[in-house]
RNA sequence: GGCCCGUUCGUCUAGGGGUUAGGACGCCAGGUUUUCAUCCUGGUAGCACGGGUUCGAAUCCCGUACGGGCUACCA
């Protein structure tokens, strides 16, 4: 049987990064047993919906290459893929339990709800469930005489609960955890249909898993605590439950607790794929994309947080990854976010790249205002590319290829400068503005020039760095001359000069 | 609180009865460079703790501690 695998989502929001490997490892399971990658969008919950979070999490996963097979807008056998359009659906089954003695409507008010919780917690019960022993003392089709509760429901009141049966341990094998058990004591009796005649996350999951044939469950570990519920149900319907895989989930880089929306800006990187505008609390959280990541190296540096291949292979094309990828080789407990590691593998791919392929993304985050010929801008991508992070930096690390310094490193020219030097520097600015074939023929000239004259280097170079770079750091100096041209250079030089002299 | 899952360098991880406990990021030092970066070489640093089992435990078992998840008519 063809493998297939689902990547399901809910819609109140931008996708998690933590979402993103698990869609990458759903995604690479697929391709590497030749099955189908299905993108089902789980929005059941329709207060909870925020307009756009459909479109951005498919942008998302486009942009990261993680194509559905399937899915709303994708086509596919077995749609609808968004459970809202799937509504009609869910009743029947829920209705089956019922007649089955596997479920039971109730007719509680939320007020009830908190109001038993609320007694049970006097009574020492910590988060009271609403289970076996509790079920009894409600108002449900278990406890009201039959008449009362068939016009209650008649009258489309009341919800379905999941019957928990008593005493019963129920296991299940998560491919990486390996045997599971929980027993039916500890296990609420879970809401499977709503009020408003929507499935709870819980029926729509087996419902759906079942129709589209879904044959492995790869999601988060938040959800192994329920999945004797999605177990139990299958084995009420009757139907064969697909392999189980619980993801260990994406720890904060330092201090408690998983991930979250707010550390990216605490922390200062993304932890989205690409950047989201949240209306409700008019914030901007920023993007992988944004930030100017390469997908590849996103997905390459996710792929390890939680797995490997075995050996010692780190950097990965994907289709490297599909190859090696094993759901055995999942690690089982939570892995910290480390943000250097991410830069890491972004330079990695930086340096891989052609400076021509650079050229776009490099301009897709250049700040407004600064225009440069594609030519002038690959060069200086070629220059610059082994030492930056990421596609901004280009500009942030290497602005002096875009403006002359607007400041000069003081304490290295005050080291070094002296005005005596300024017949030797005459002579450089020559050659510096003249035009010259290459970086490295400059190069001979210059300390050709200064061997003659026995003047050291480690005096005149960092000078001229400066005059140009504002600082010691960058490409290699005559590359940045020939770059900058020798009408650019004449300007820096003599502006530097100038202020050189009153330090 | 209850239930479930977990715990190897600071971080990501390999190893799963006998290993000098391996790799990667970071960090440090040296080399290369006029500088920064890249690159090369070297170094730093770890089996949470306590009991068992065993000739022998990082590895198996139990307990404790710590971490994580769940405990909604949310997913």
């Amino acid at each position: 049987m063809s493998i297939r695998v689902r990547f399901a989502p809910s819609p109140t929001g931008p996708l998690h990064i933590g979402g993103v490997r698990t869609a990458l490892y759903n995604y690479l399971l697929a391709k590497k047993e030749g099955g189908t990658f299905i993108l089902r969008i789980e929005d059941t919950d329709q207060t909870r919906l925020v307009p756009g979070a459909e479109d951005y999490i498919k942008e998302s996963l486009e942009w990261l290459g993680l194509t559905p097979d399937e899915g709303p807008g994708y086509g596919g056998d077995y749609g609808p893929y968004r459970q809202s359009e799937r509504k009609g659906l869910y009743a029947q089954y829920a209705q089956q339990m019922v007649a089955d003695g596997n479920a039971y409507h109730a007719f509680d008010t939320p007020e009830e709800l908190t109001k038993m919780r609320e007694e049970q917690q006097a009574l020492g019960h910590h988060s009271a469930k609403y289970d076996a022993r509790i079920r009894m003392q409600m108002r449900n089709s278990l406890t009201l005489d039959k008449e009362e509760s068939d016009k209650l429901i008649a009258a489309g009141e009341g919800i379905i609960r999941l019957k928990m049966p008593h005493d019963e341990d129920v296991s299940f094998v998560d491919l990486v955890r390996e045997k599971v058990t929980f027993n039916t004591n500890q296990l609420d009796d879970k809401v499977i249909l709503k009020k408003d005649g929507m499935p709870t996350y819980h029926l729509a999951n087996i419902v759906d898993d079942h129709l589209m044939k879904i044959t492995h469950v790869i999601r988060g570990e938040e959800w192994l605590s329920s999945t004797a519920h999605h177990v139990l149900m299958y084995r009420f319907m009757g139907w064969e439950a697909p392999h189980f895989t619980h993801l260990p989930l994406i720890l904060k880089p330092t201090g408690k607790g998983k991930l979250s929306k707010r550390d990216g800006a605490k922390f200062g990187f993304a932890v989205f794929p690409m950047e989201w505008h949240d209306k409700k609390e008019d914030a901007v959280y920023q993007g992988f994309k944004e930030d100017g990541f390469d997908p590849k190296a996103l997905l390459n540096f996710l792929v390890l947080l939680g797995w490997n291949p075995g050996n010692d292979e780190e950097l990965m094309t994907v289709e490297r990854m599909t190859e090696l990828f094993s759901l055995a080789k999942i690690v089982k407990s939570g892995a910290r976010f480390d943000v250097d590691k991410c830069n890491w593998f972004n330079q990695q791919y930086l340096m891989a790249t052609p400076d021509a392929d650079l050229l776009a993304p490099v301009k897709a985050v250049m700040p407004e205002g600064i225009t440069t010929e594609d030519n002038y801008l690959q060069t200086v991508i070629g220059l610059m590319k082994e030492r930056v992070y990421k596609y901004g930096d280009f500009y942030t690390e290497g602005s002096f290829f875009f403006s002359a310094p607007a400041e000069y490193d003081e304490k290295q020219v005050k080291k070094r400068y002296k005005s005596e030097q300024d017949e030797h520097f005459a002579a450089i600015r020559t050659m510096v503005t003249s035009s010259s074939e290459s970086a490295e023929a400059l190069a001979n000239q210059v300390k050709a020039y200064l061997k003659e004259k026995e003047l050291k280097m480690g005096v005149y170079l960092p000078l001229l760095r400066i005059m140009m770079c504002g600082a010691l750091k960058g490409p290699d100096l005559f590359d940045i001359i020939i770059t900058l041209g020798s009408e650019e250079v004449a300007q820096r030089y003599d502006k530097a000069l100038e202020v050189f002299k009153k330090l």
